[in-house]
DNA sequence: TCTGGGGTCCTAGGACCC
DNA sequence: TCTGGGGTCCTAGGACCC
């Protein structure tokens, strides 16, 4: 806990939801999901109108389309989200140099570091409403959720204190008054479960923790977590805002829409994922001695098998034969609901295989029966609703929806306004998949002016990257 | 119509070493 | 011929975060 308060976290409101009403504007101040759209989906982001209904984060899809019917429900669209998110994290980097990104839409910023000359309740306050009203700007609309504190912990429950477009400023001195009614799940790292542990005991709120011993809450919640939360309960928190944090593993995973149960389709589709990791892994300039396998059968029971090698790889073939392999030792017989291969371990990058076992890009030309069944099984769809389309005579704009053939298009963007609806053909070769930044960068932006900037060359979407979420 | 994907950190037992 | 104790690595599982 710091004397001033100079740790500030920022919150973007319903993120993943804002960018698409941003993007689309038939949908603003409409209910948007954004999330999986299969028959095994969860909710990632509901816009504010959409929890209105019930809609929440990590609820099933199906059952958001239960409560809320009428609202739009799209797959992400990562390449705007990263591109959005990356625009805040230059505009935090310019407040201070210290920035510590959680994820795309939230980051502690270290004010210690910025060089202000008033670092009073005012002054803090003041820098906030400046980084709020700025960030609405260059994002082209969006809101954030600001909380400042003496403490990483304060800071971030702060932000969530008065949501969506809040600003909370926690006095030093007042940290132990803020937290004491409230319940030990505002505390980050308490989950269900650490709560119920806690509810045994007669711990509700973080009045309540703060009454147990350390000893004791050791006891109930193990070592690191029980001293952990014996801090945090007093509010007792002076960790660093980190800037630079060096990846650890790299991972891809999939639920399928049935449970599969051939045991070549689960290898083939091993080989697959060895491929994206592996891709990604090069692109970092990585490589990784451990290889996991994820398995979560038709029970939802989750099974890992993993194997160490004596190096470091970034190999396709290394990393599919060990995954096939891995998967041997699980019983699959039930039927697999989740595939995933993983590597950690991680190394800065090194050059192998010198004797030019040069990398293909599959193996699974040997097994065209394979090839087929993947195929079925792969649920990237090519049309996936919320993805930006352009036509030959229409212009820009974004899928509503697709099946049977049909693909419905509304043509908009940020800039236009909403325009007619239309369907086509699903092999209308009229019809292309949209490169994101160049009908999306608002207008009266800094980007505006100079189209470069907001276009990222990693920012063109493959036509069969429509990866559901 | 149950329960995503990409991560991090912790625990616990066994191997192995000094 | 009763057997310590610490450290590190590996593996599997689980809690938690956004």
């Amino acid at each position: 806990m710091r004397a001033d308060p100079t740790i500030l976290h920022v919150d973007l409101d319903a993120f993943f939801a804002a960018v698409e009403q941003r993007d689309k504007p038939s949908l603003r101040g409409k209910p948007v999901v954004v999330g999986g759209v299969g028959g095994r989906g969860v909710v990632a982001t509901a816009s504010y109108e959409a929890r209105a209904f019930g809609v929440r984060s990590a609820m099933s899809t199906a059952e958001a389309r239960s409560r809320c019917p009428h609202a739009a429900f799209l797959t992400g669209r990562f390449d705007a989200y990263r591109e959005v998110s990356g625009t805040v994290m230059r505009l935090l980097r310019e407040l201070s140099p210290l920035v510590e990104p959680l994820s795309l839409d939230e980051a502690f910023v270290d004010l210690a570091a910025a060089g202000l000359d008033d670092v009073s309740v005012a002054g803090v306050t003041e820098v906030a409403r400046r980084l709020k009203r700025d960030l609405h700007e260059a994002t082209g609309g969006l809101h954030g959720s600001v909380g400042i504190g003496t403490s990483k912990l304060v800071a971030k429950i702060a932000s969530d204190l008065e949501k969506p477009d809040g600003l909370v400023v926690v006095p030093p001195g007042t940290e132990r008054d803020l937290l004491r009614p409230m319940r030990v799940t505002v505390i980050p790292g308490v989950g269900p479960a650490t709560a119920e542990r806690l509810r045994r005991v007669g711990v509700h709120t973080v009045a309540e923790l703060e009454r147990i011993s350390e000893d004791e809450l050791v006891r109930v919640v193990g070592q690191a977590h029980g001293k952990g939360l014996y801090r945090m309960a007093r509010a007792d928190d002076d960790r660093p805002v980190v800037a630079e944090r060096e990846a650890k593993s790299v991972s891809v995973e999939d639920t399928y829409d049935t449970d599969l149960v051939d045991r070549r389709l689960l290898e083939g589709l091993l080989d697959r994922q060895a491929a994206k990791v592996t891709e990604r892994l090069r692109k970092a300039r990585l490589s990784g001695r451990t290889v996991t396998v994820k398995v979560r059968l038709h029970d939802f029971s989750t099974h890992t098998r993993s194997l160490t090698l004596a190096a470091p790889t970034d190999n396709t073939r290394t990393v599919a034969r060990l995954a096939r392999t891995l998967i041997a030792e699980v019983d699959t017989s039930g039927g697999v609901r989740l595939l995933g291969v993983g590597v950690s371990g991680l190394a800065d990058w090194i050059q192998e295989d010198l004797f030019g076992d040069t990398e293909e890009a599959a193996d699974t030309a040997d097994e065209p029966l394979a090839e087929e069944a993947i195929a079925r099984v792969t649920r990237g769809r090519p049309w996936s609703p919320g993805m930006d389309v352009e036509h030959a005579t229409h212009g820009p704009g974004w899928v509503w929806g697709s099946g049977r053939g049909r693909v419905t298009v509304r043509f908009e963007t940020a800039e236009t306004r909403p325009g007619p609806v239309k369907t086509f053909s699903t092999d209308d070769p009229d019809l292309v998949p949209r490169p994101r930044g160049r009908y999306d960068v608002p207008p009266d932006t800094p980007e505006a002016g100079v189209p470069e900037a907001g276009v990222p060359e990693a920012g063109v979407a493959a036509p069969d990257d429509a990866t559901p979420l």
